[in-house]
Parts: structure tokens; C-alpha cells; sequence
DNA sequence: TCCCCATGCGATAGATTGCCGCACCAGTTT
DNA sequence: AAACTGGTGCGGCAATCTATCGCATGGGGA
């Protein structure tokens, strides 16, 4: 079942080919934006990383990338504003948006803001670069599950959670369940 | 708190002003799509349906309409390609997509294909007006979402049991999750 | 009739939740 | 500075809930 490493060789032999291999990784979580930057620098692009919407800004409008991986919401503004941004500079750049928990409202206005496609985290470095590559538009995809019912309870929490600023007890009050409990709930990972 | 009123009577005037208010509903649950269709047809639209993919694509060839309410997946092919038809036909079309569930990579996948938003049952005629006479794009519009997370999860769970003609193995399986479990959570009301 | 599948329900080990307490920390107020 | 306020992390424990199994029942099809 070893596809994603075929896939992954292909793409590599197509990131190579690239007339212009330059690709900017914004997200203010160091640790996931390096991993992910090395990830990328190591299947063949020319990465530039951005903390922030400020820095990426300034990319964007400098040297404008080829390729682009955003993460949505961040401390200082939105990540559709980059993508707008970028757009202008360089039509023809491909931007992916990344987010902590999918949200459709969200990712319509990502693609309307002209992102090629909008995944949601936990996504690895294949998925982002398959997205980033992806020849036309997206198959009309598999009739796609339903999301289990965990799934979609998760999802809600971590909107309401991003929503009231990362404050556990806050988040714990609005969404009317046990302080203790959602603690609990966000240490552990996405239920599939 | 009537806001949704307010809301509906300047829709109601920007509709009366449309050069251009055909309509065409899709979907196939009828008594879903007529409710849909009058509740439209009370707001000034000028209302078609159709059942299938096929009788829209005969009224998307032969009349384009200036907007359109489309249901994503039916028994004869999805909604996507009329999508496509339309914008062909009209470009200036306004299409908003209507789904069972959503799923962030088709709403992805309608977008692109031209649709101006994308709504997950269920969903009232004036959220579908709302989106279908938005002027720019979406703001990603801050829910402020107070509904507790087990009331989204059983929403959710009814939702696909819905889907799934009240069929308890079904659903349990396409939720991916037990039978017994899932028979105890229908068995007893709503979380609040 | 036999087979397949949906359903309802008892039992039970194992996982999760509700709830209390305690320690610690950072701002604010007194 | 000491007191106060509100957030965070976490141990522990009883009350619940979930995941499984098993079994009996009933309705179609082949």
C-alpha cells in the first residue's frame, strides 16, 4: 500500500521541472511551520518562511513566490488577506490555506480569495504538496463520508476554542461542559 | 431580535429591483425542494425546479436563469456539472450549493467550479437568499456559535440517520460507530 | 424454507466524565 | 507588599457511558 511514496517520487520529479521553485510557508507555530518548511525544502522547493501575516506580507510583496502555504488565522490578522495580496502580484501562484480545524465558510472565502485548494490540519507534507501541484481542479472526490459524529463535536470545540483566544476556562463555560473535561478532550488528538 | 425579518424585507426590495429573477431549484426531495421553491417564490423570485440533474441541465440549456439553489448529490449525477453548464451558459449566475452534510472538499470543489457559496442542510430560504444576493464576498463571519458540543454531535447524528431513511445499522455504520451506542443516543432526547 | 439483514435489549469490562481539591502563576487592587 | 481574581495543569474517584458480545425476533428475497 506504499502509495504515497510513488506519489511522492512523482511529484519530486515534477517539483524539479518547476521554472520557479520558490514557495512561502506562513504559520505562527514555529515548530509545525519548520517542520513543514524542511519537509518541503527537501522534496525540492525554495522555501521562505513567515511568522505572521506582517512578514508574509512583505514576502509577498517583495518577491512575490511561485507557490504559497498559509496557515488561516493567525495572531496578527487573516491569512485570506496574503492570499489576496499575492494574487495580485503574481496571478499565476498557487496557494494553498491550512487550518486548525476545517471549516466551510472559511475555506469558500479561501478559494474566493483565490487559494487553490484548503486543507485541514493535521496535514502532512504529501497532502500539501499534491494540493500545491494538483494539475486541474480537484476530482469531484469520493462520495465522502458523513465524519463521524466525534469528528464533527471535535471541530466545534476547536472553532469555539480559537474563538475565545486559547482560553480553556472560557471556552469550557461557553460551550457549557466541565472545565476538566475539555482540558481533556483538547490534550488528546482529532478523533477520526 | 427580529432581525431575520429586517433582513428579509430589504432582500425583498433588492429582489424587486433584479432585472433578472429566474431561479432554479434543484434538488430531489420533493417535498423539500417545493417548500424551498415557495418560500423563494414569496420573496420575488421567479421559480423553476427540477428533480435531477437532468431536467436542470435541459433548463440550463434551453433557459439559463440568473440564479440557482442546487442540491450537491442526487441519483443522477451531481450537481457540480450543472454547475458547470450554467456558468458556461450565463456567467453571471448566481449559484449557491445546498448539501446533506458538508464536507470541505467539495465545497472546495463548488466553488471552483463557479458556485458564489456553499450551504449544509439545513439551511432556510433566508440563508439561501442571503447568500445568493450577497454583494462581495464572505466575511468569514464570526458564528459566535453558543450551541454546546454534544448538541452539534446529536444535530449531526440526526442528521445523517435523516439522510439514511431512519435505518439504525446504516447509519451506525456510516458514522462509523457502534450500533448499540448509536440505538442509546436516539433512544433518549437532546442534549441542550 | 434458508439466508441475510435490521432491530431491541441484557450483561459487562473498559473508557470517559463530573466534580473536588491543590499548587502555581500573572495581573490588579488595596 | 499582601490580598484578591481568574487562568492552567493535574491527581483521584465515583458515577456514567461506550464498545462489544450474544441472543431472540421479524421481514423480505432466492
Amino acid at each position: 500500500m506504499r502509495l504515497g511514496s510513488l506519489k511522492t517520487m512523482a511529484a519530486e520529479t515534477l517539483i524539479d521541472a518547476l521554472p520557479d521553485r520558490s514557495l512561502l510557508v506562513m504559520d505562527d507555530d514555529a515548530p509545525l511551520r519548520n517542520r513543514l518548511a524542511r519537509a518541503l525544502e527537501s522534496r525540492g522547493f525554495s522555501v521562505k518562511t513567515a511568522a505572521g501575516v506582517e512578514e508574509a506580507m512583505t514576502i509577498a510583496r517583495g518577491a512575490p513566490p511561485a507557490f504559497a502555504v498559509l496557515d488561516l488565522r493567525l495572531e496578527d490578522g487573516s491569512g485570506l488577506s496574503v492570499v489576496e495580496e499575492l494574487h495580485v502580484r503574481r496571478p499565476d501562484a498557487r496557494v494553498v490555506m491550512l487550518t486548525g480545524y476545517g471549516n466551510i465558510a472559511t475555506a469558500v472565502a479561501a478559494v474566493k480569495a483565490g487559494a487553490v485548494d484548503y486543507l485541514s490540519k493535521p496535514a502532512d507534507a504529501d497532502d500539501v504538496v499534491k494540493a500545491l501541484l494538483a494539475q486541474s481542479d480537484h476530482l469531484p472526490d469520493p462520495p465522502s463520508n458523513p465524519m463521524s459524529a466525534d469528528r464533527i463535536r471535535w471541530e466545534h470545540i476547536q472553532r469555539v476554542f480559537e474563538l475565545c483566544g486559547h482560553n480553556v476556562s472560557e471556552t469550557a463555560r461557553r460551550l457549557n461542559m466541565h472545565r476538566r473535561t475539555l482540558q481533556r478532550i483538547l490534550a488528546k488528538r482529532a478523533p477520526r
